[in-house]
DNA sequence: TTGAAAGCGTTACCAT
DNA sequence: ATGGTAACGCTTTCAA
């Protein structure tokens, strides 16, 4: 018997029935205590295990989920689909992974993929949560599903996020009252991600707000890293600015890391702060470790969500979740002036 | 109907067999044209979606991978997860995600669930590929896998990594050679990862070979992120070190925000080396955003790998990635000379 | 070129 | 308390 054993083999070696088998694995209750112990001599014997692909086939339900995420190569994500995983793993769940790489694109493939294995329900941060053709599919098929990140302007769609335009509008706000008047801001391509184009909009309502006209914005590809071009004119040019505000934080390492590279130093000739996670702005090193616990804690309540979205108990709504403008980490000053807390800065 | 259509309602609808659904599915080229356009048609109005459990339970192959990481919540390994996802994806494989939370404990459950569901294969980072019975599980079942980040002592297991030894020697040696002469290795608990463990060996094999005595060793649980109190001695007793060498870059994150939190700049009044992926040391920050090419490659290379021992076109064989100092960049310089070059630092 | 039918490993109903 | 058996949706051999 080279092939794995099934429990039709677990059933001839301990002399009984295929259904007392099965129930042995699912009723443990229901089966004399003598009985299951035979059961379970035979399947340590014959190294039995329970080939799920049989079950999920039987079954209505497969106990697994669907994540899509732009990329694990963002550590927000990462940290949230890690959140995720530890749920799904306390509840005995599957999780199964797919990226979009931020493109839109991808997105219909990978959630087709996902729906073709059946998945219980999915766990989605898409680039653009409005008018985007799996939302519509996942709502005409009916299959329980929770977006990421995501703030869709629909109400009856659930989503779990931070308020993302109002948390650029804070952390602007914050770089305004320390001084700055001249602010960029850099931000990922709309089309790949609305928190972008949310957060833009949030700069430019606290700019509108304190009467600066100018507005500044720099549009990066993402998996972008190296800013030190796309950033040259912005700080060392005529009319540099003060201070960026990022779309991300990943962004935000990218552009303190080129702004060392045009000879700034960051905080001190110039600012920065990043956006991300439940936190705005920040130290950005320790931030990367520190937004761990709250955006892993996302990922978590993203799935129980799902969870009472599968059983019926739950109807779709949105969970705005507050940010942290952790402050005095995060906003730097004013260009020449650097008298800043040097002992918790990186 | 609401259930699911299914190629019996597919088959129906065209007015031919579900053999004939099946193979327009599967071998298109096999079927005329114009019956093909018939089921396609069938297909598309019922909505046709193909239940990958039915034929993962008929077929011998389920095209389906597992993959095994301690945390998505390091960088590191979220990174690696994604160069697999990506390769996945190319070749149409699905991912199935489990993590052990570095717990030792954990990884056989993690395996067993991933083993259930019939995986071809295995990309498996364990917290210590020696002696591991998950390893000889794998072995025993003969179920192929390949590790990742770990360096097993047996060669007859597929591995893919940076020679973590060497890596440590390298940047101790570098610190040594700008002239440190008090070091302290912050490392990982030894249990959890036998990286860490390695890495500690290279760090002690370059100190003797300078003639350095005096070892120091602060382990971290891991998660934690705050080393505040822990290098307090390490920093500002009496024989206080002048360089700290990281076992993994979250660590150098850590022991940089802890070093500020003292008052020492860092570099400068102290030096913070960080080991990890396949580069050693690098810029902190920017190092995270550089590393993620080559640690998502390295995450491609152990799919592709695993593939062919799938396929049986390759043998089980350890591969060690060359791995990179960046000096200049990440190693400091003594305690109080700071003429560091601080354009290209974080 | 197409179809009938036998499983794949499991669950669960209905008997016994 | 236990067993026989009909699905679940698919692939694939063998016939037609």
């Amino acid at each position: 018997m080279s092939s794995k054993p099934t429990m039709r083999d677990v059933a001839r070696k301990s002399g009984l029935s295929i259904a007392t088998v099965s129930r042995v694995i699912n009723f443990p209750g229901e089966v004399p205590a003598e009985t299951a112990e035979i059961v379970t001599a035979a399947m340590r014997y014959l190294n039995y295990r329970p080939n799920i692909n049989g079950r999920r086939l039987k079954m209505s339900q497969t106990r697994t989920v669907g994540v899509l995420v732009p990329t694990l190569a963002n550590p927000v994500f990462a940290t949230s689909v890690q959140g995720i995983e530890q749920e799904a793993n306390i509840e005995g769940l599957t999780v199964l992974l797919t990226s979009s790489n931020y493109d839109p694109e991808r997105e219909m493939g990978a959630v087709s993929a996902l729906l073709n294995n059946r998945v219980d329900g999915l766990i989605l941060t898409l680039a653009n949560a409005d008018n985007n053709p799996v939302v519509d599919l996942l709502l005409a098929e009916k299959i329980p599903f929770v977006l990421l990140f995501n703030q869709p302007e629909r109400a009856d769609i659930a989503a779990i996020s931070v308020d993302n335009a109002q948390s650029a509008f804070d952390i602007t706000n914050a770089m305004i009252a320390k001084g700055h008047r001249s602010l960029a801001m850099v931000a990922g391509q709309f089309e790949s991600s609305d928190r972008s184009r949310q957060r833009y909009d949030g700069f430019c309502r606290a700019l509108d707000q304190a009467g600066i006209e100018k507005k500044h914005l720099v549009q990066v590809r993402f998996g972008e890293t190296d800013l030190v071009e796309p950033l040259r004119d912005l700080l060392l040019g005529p009319d540099a600015v003060t201070g960026i505000v990022c779309s991300t934080d990943m962004l935000a390492i990218a552009a303190i890391s080129a702004c060392r590279a045009h000879g700034l130093s960051v905080p001190g000739d110039v600012s920065v702060g990043g956006i991300d996670g439940i936190s705005v702005g920040g130290l950005i090193t320790p931030k990367l470790c520190s937004a761990v616990q709250p955006t892993q804690e996302m990922g978590r309540q993203a799935l129980a969500f799902l969870r009472g979205l599968i059983k019926g108990q739950t109807n779709p709504q949105s969970l705005l979740l507050p940010h942290h403008l952790s402050d005095g980490d995060s906003i730097g000053l004013f260009r020449g002036n650097s008298p800043h807390r040097s002992s918790t800065r990186v």
